[in-house]
DNA sequence: ACTATCACG
DNA sequence: ACGTACGTGATAGTA
């Protein structure tokens, strides 16, 4: 984002030009590192600037040597046309978004980090008597000699250092066979997460108005996804109760709403269209639900009285698809065999053939070039393709065979985004984006104006890419993040 | 500075 | 024989 801050530059606060600054510098270390490994990303743009700050101008020139350096490998990796009519166009919307901030219920936070930190040292109180011993829950090595060692539990597996492992998939193990402590860890450890990452953090970091401020990075994730940092607001809680609290303390200014749009599977439509399977295609088409539907063709299962099960495990094998499927994490996500999960990918494969076709070519895309492309010419680079150990080359086709979903995914978004200011402005809505969560964006809007905000930004996102399956586009409305869902 | 863990799509 | 589902960022503990 380093470009948007040279834009706009001019108009910052001193707190905003410092932050500016700092901006600025991680920018050149970021370039320097990919400079040095001789690959170019999309990052930097020519914005002249006039009558701006000191600052303004360092960063333009900078910016402008900058675009010396990479405007001929844009040509020459034929990216110009991803550059010009999406990167470069998203900056000042990706500004205005990050200046504008998003509203978070302070005392709310405040509340909250208050109860989970009562809540907390009950659990604690409970865990040492369990335990047998007083010890810092919060060290997952002292957990794990405690555990393993001192209570003799079964199931440990020490990773490669000799640590015992403790992550939740463990402890979830250990809560099955009835071990209490364990399920008293896993309470722990999400009021933890919740206190110290959301609530606790957030209220440090929000402005004199109750707002946080993120930043957006456009040249960080391989596939051309935006991150957010400091805070992150890309990762806020929302799948369990007391996560969703957190969700629900970002709120709209008085007398506005929020209005959440989010794009409805829209990696499994770019593999239907990607990869040009007849059968995924027709079934988006018609607007079926398609985990239903992949159910009862892997399964062959009527899709009348699917029952939820069923519908669950082929919602699996969807996701594995698009992850580049293996059967080993098919079977550890189902908790079943890897061979039990292989012969699920085996009956995929032969109701939708065509996927074995998209996924040999794209490995050997990757091996041939280094990199593979979306549907829109973003490249996405995939290093260890000709990795000599098995495994990392195994876990680059996974990469080859994601990054054009995912990077496809991420395009249409951006191109959405690009359009949408315009297309409130023209229709009479002082609506504002503030967040992008890779399939989703949240507004701000007047009251009265978010049933039309929500309409119109169905209408931009479903049209804002056209590819040969439907795009569909769930919208809410709410005072606060959670109820806009 | 690195590792383990866990929050999201 | 091996062992990871894809992409991120923040925090606390450890060395």
């Amino acid at each position: 984002m380093l470009i948007s801050y040279a834009q706009d530059a001019g108009n910052f606060s001193h707190d905003r030009e410092t932050l500016a600054r700092e901006h600025l510098a991680h920018e050149l270390k970021s370039f320097d590192s990919v400079a040095g490994s001789g690959r170019a990303r999309l990052s930097f743009a020519n914005v002249p600037l006039a009558g701006a700050s000191a600052f303004a101008a360092e960063a333009a020139d900078v910016t402008l040597r900058l675009w010396a350096m990479l405007k001929p490998l844009l040509r020459v990796n034929k990216s110009l046309a991803l550059y010009e009519l999406v990167e470069k166009r998203l900056i000042p919307v990706l500004t205005a978004m990050e200046l504008h901030g998003v509203m978070v219920d302070r005392a709310d936070l405040r509340a909250m980090s208050a109860e989970f930190e009562g809540r907390m040292a009950e659990i604690e109180t409970d865990i040492h008597r369990l335990a047998g011993q007083d010890f810092n829950v919060g060290s997952p090595k002292q957990l794990g000699e405690i555990l393993f060692e001192r209570m003799g539990l079964p199931g440990g597996k020490r990773g490669k250092a000799g640590a015992w492992g403790t992550d939740s998939s463990v402890l979830e193990g250990l809560a099955e066979q009835g071990i209490e402590v364990a399920q008293r860890v896993m309470d722990w450890r999400q009021l933890a997460k919740l206190k110290s990452t959301y609530a606790d953090a957030l209220i440090g970091q929000a402005d004199e108005n109750g707002r946080v401020h993120t930043s957006f990075q456009m040249a960080v994730a391989a596939t051309g996804r935006l991150s957010s940092t400091d805070p992150n607001l890309q990762n806020i809680p929302v799948r369990t109760v007391e996560g969703a609290r957190i969700r629900k303390t970002f709120i709209a200014a008085p007398g506005c709403s929020l209005i959440s749009a989010d794009y409805s599977q829209i990696e499994l439509r770019l593999l239907a269209h990607v990869a040009d399977i007849a059968a995924l295609k027709e079934s988006f088409a018609k607007g079926e639900d398609i985990h239903a539907r992949t159910a009862s063709e892997v399964f062959g299962v009527p899709m009348a009285g699917m029952d939820a099960a069923t519908r669950r495990r082929a919602k699996a094998i969807n996701f594995g698809i698009i992850y580049g499927i293996s059967a080993f994490g098919l079977g550890r996500q189902l908790g079943i065999g890897a061979g039990e999960a292989k012969a699920y990918i085996d009956a995929y494969f032969k109701r939708y053939p065509e996927i074995r076709a998209y996924m040999e070519a794209t490995k050997e895309e990757a091996r041939s070039k280094g990199y593979v492309l979306t549907p829109f010419g973003r490249r996405c680079w995939v290093p260890r393709i000709k990795d000599k150990m098995p495994q990392l080359r195994a876990y680059a086709e996974r990469q080859a065979i994601n990054a054009p979903l995912q990077g496809g995914a991420a395009d249409i978004i951006k191109q959405a985004m690009v359009k949408l200011p315009k297309a409130m402005a023209d229709a009479g809505l002082s609506a504002t984006l503030i967040l992008q969560v890779h399939d989703e964006l949240l507004f701000e809007a007047p009251d009265g104006q978010a049933r039309a905000t929500a309409e119109l930004a169905r209408e931009v996102m479903q049209g804002a890419a056209g590819i040969s399956v439907p795009l569909t586009v769930e919208t809410g409305i709410g005072k606060n993040w959670g109820d806009a869902h």
